[in-house]
DNA sequence: TTACCAACAGCAATCGTTTGCACAACTGGT
DNA sequence: ACCAGTTGTGCAAACGATTGCTGTTGGTAA
């Protein structure tokens, strides 16, 4: 199957391929009547321009890279919907490279971005990623580059993150507002910048109410398996906690089934919140409190941002440091928490 | 930024850009002290070849198209795994065109896949397409096509789909077989193939059986909350239902927890069973046994079938007829179901 | 010395599209 | 009849990489 070029309909109507290309683009040189017989002609064939020959000649591209850790059900499927929907809205492509939480795959991915010449790299880094060495690569490309959701502190790049400190700061105050003196959390994996942040807000909000931090009420699971396991020991202890903190999706669907089931009645006696892309929330039973963290608008924040950086040009500029935008989160009371006065 | 071309490599070694090309790819004809020479200047100035260059030289690109009808949380995120993993290996990347479950959308990510020239289609329709008439653009497009999940019979295309009728039909067998006589199901939108066939699956189970059939034990639902009302209305029924089949990972995580809380003992007084990706029965609480609907491997053999397909070219023949690969559920036994001997 | 063959390197065309420039064919004013 | 201006069209180069062909070395055998 041979595609209709924009010789074929030159050769077929006599012309220059140069007059084809100015009418298909209304070129006011090209005569009306010319300009609609070729313009006919090219709709009979099928004709579409090829997107390669055109970027050769033009040297940009409409592709834009999304490099992402790995793609799992919470908070990327979100993360996606978003960048599509504003990347096609200007007429960009998308092409996925998962890294499957490996450096060297990271690395590989940049790379194909460059052989690929995209207009601009949107990454989310591996949970390996704690140095900027292997980075390097990105200058080379001379695309501009968003960073969002786990990135790193010191890059000269744009940025969209969620308010991590805030969040679980203001998640943890919310058990404490309504009542909550024994408050636990559950955590992710302790070496990510993410998990750190969301302990350190956790544990400021124990101190601005003047609580006792016990670290027995702390735990880290990487998954809902262990986040199950944490939940079970907590509601095991001779002082169970009344209040319990969860960082994320991952980990309330975990924990939660394991709190519902211990015996105390949630809230009366354990009330629980998390951090959410929003949807689980609403499914679990019972329905579950949840800072907001809203994966679609951090992507659409984030295709926007890429947007900007490539119409505008404005990453030549060497002294460029990029902008950190902070997506604030919303509290969202699904369960009502029980107020002890 | 400007990209090191070969171009930029001969000029400074004063050799003819071919000879540079040559060298690159170890051509015999290039000798081994120029080779060395030109290929060390190639990395100290990190040279990569331009796909696109390449590709219009060649006439043969190495993206995929993936048009899915919308990225959601459930299944898609393992196909997604399934095929980047499978088409990485083989040096071929991923374009993703969300169809946002439009038909109109649908034709224009075939269009774009047509403009980019890409080497092959992967296709899950969406839930409109009821017939093929705006897929003619397809042949069109000279590219082999794979459809997996929703796709349409009578394509003339390779197609990866799960055996929706075999399982729904092999779940409820299981709640009979384990005693339950009272059997529900809910299941998704109406309109969809995929809930015809299972639908029938589900029927043909309590047929084999004798079971008679209740009209108001089927009801359909489009998201977790309505199946959370589906579940409620069941189990509020005077005669309410002795075991549940929920048809999707959607369904089940919106109907379990009102099954939970109805006052009935799971499995005791009411079994659950369900069609899963895999992930959620472990996660959900009580654990629910489920038949494995392998989100990844349907994208392994989608992409495997892809490759198989550009790299064989089979596809250009004109009288080939695609064929229907079934993926075969497993039952997963997480929770004991009752025996009523 | 001549003939011949490797070994090595360059020329030029090609893929599909765009675009600056030149040029041809008109019109109308003088 | 001539020039200026308008309108329409074509030529050719360019983007980066590849490849068939040609041409130039050098060496070896006759």
């Amino acid at each position: 199957m041979k595609r209709t070029t924009i010789k074929d309909i030159a050769r077929q109507l006599g012309v220059n391929p140069s007059t084809v290309s100015r009418a298909m683009k209304d070129h006011p040189d090209i005569g009306l009547t010319l300009r609609n017989e070729i313009k006919q002609l090219a709709d009979q064939l099928h004709y579409r321009p090829n997107h390669m020959a055109v970027y050769l000649r033009q040297r940009s591209s409409r592709l834009v890279g999304l490099i992402v850790p790995e793609v799992t059900m919470f908070f990327y499927p979100s993360v996606i919907r978003g960048i599509q929907n504003v990347l096609h809205e200007h007429g960009y492509n998308l092409i996925m490279l998962p890294s499957n939480e490996s450096l060297e795959r990271e690395m590989e991915n940049i790379q194909i971005c460059y052989e690929n010449d995209v207009a601009g790299i949107m990454l989310a880094l591996s949970r390996y990623t704690q140095t900027s060495e292997h980075l390097a690569m990105l200058e080379e490309v001379g695309a501009p580059v968003v960073m969002f959701d786990k990135i790193l502190d010191g890059l000269p790049y744009d940025s969209i993150v969620l308010e991590d400190f805030e969040s679980a700061r203001l998640a943890a105050s919310h058990l404490i507002e309504t009542g909550c003196r024994r408050i636990a959390g559950i955590f992710g994996n302790p070496n990510l910048r993410i998990t750190q942040l969301r302990l350190d807000g956790f544990r400021q909000a124990l101190q601005d109410f003047n609580l006792e931090q016990h670290a027995d009420l702390i735990c880290f699971s990487d998954n809902p398996y262990d986040a199950e396991k944490c939940a079970r020991t907590f509601m095991a202890l001779d002082s169970a906690p009344d209040g319990i903190f969860a960082m994320t999706d991952e980990i309330i669907i975990g924990a939660l089934p394991a709190i519902a089931t211990s015996g105390k009645k949630i809230p009366e006696e354990c009330s629980v919140i998390c951090i959410s892309d929003g949807f689980l929330p609403y499914c679990l039973h019972p329905k579950v409190t949840f800072l907001h963290h809203d994966g679609y608008e951090v992507g659409r924040l984030t295709a926007q941002r890429m947007i900007d950086l490539i119409e505008s040009g404005q990453y030549v500029n060497k002294d460029y440091r990029g902008q950190k935008i902070m997506v604030k989160a919303r509290l969202i009371e699904l369960a009502t928490t029980r107020r002890r006065e």
